[in-house]
DNA sequence: GCCAACGTTGGC
DNA sequence: GCCAACGTTGGC
């Protein structure tokens, strides 16, 4: 299993509209970017994944997705009224695809992007480099877990 | 609203 | 195949 970072903005769809939805699921849909693209079509169920809250006040992850649902064709392509409508994208040969994902935790509080930049272990991560514009990210097992200590930080003293 | 960084497009 | 122009992303 791997771990991924999806970025949305709350404008257009955020952690509380997934909430929302039925069963908590989603299709991650409107992804136009090849190498977004080619990291959604590598996902295997139960892969788990960081929801991230890009053009927000503050950015940062908000909780925890899981796959349920491997790359599919992405049919808003080929829905004209769609934002994300793209002619080149047929039912026959589709070009852009997505996972379905689940709400799997909701985080108390954001980890924001200036905590992971200020982070020695997660400054590295690549939703912190300078001019990133992936909309999915590869994030290490060390990103990972470093990120869910910061969620919970009494989880290192769990016997009181 | 600004603008740096990046991906895509299209003329040549 | 090069690269300038353009559109988009996303932090600030």
């Amino acid at each position: 299993m791997h771990f991924w970072l999806f970025k949305s903005e709350p404008k257009t769809f955020s952690i509380d509209n997934l909430k929302k939805q039925p069963q908590q699921t989603t299709c991650w849909d409107g992804v136009r970017n090849y190498q977004a693209r080619n990291f959604m079509r590598t996902m295997q169920v139960g892969d788990r994944g960081f929801f991230y809250h890009s053009n927000a006040n503050p950015p940062g992850i908000v909780g925890i997705v899981e796959v349920v649902k491997t790359a599919h064709p992405d049919f808003t392509a080929w829905d004209m009224h769609s934002p994300h409508y793209d002619a080149d994208s047929t039912p026959e040969h589709p070009r852009w695809f997505m996972v379905d994902v689940r709400l799997v935790e909701k985080f108390d509080r954001c980890i924001t992007l200036d905590a992971i930049k200020q982070h020695s272990q997660l400054r590295s991560m690549q939703v912190a480099r300078k001019g990133n514009r992936l909309s999915i990210t590869p994030v290490t097992p060390a990103e990972w877990q470093t990120v869910l200590t910061l969620d919970n930080p009494r989880s290192d003293r769990s016997s009181r």
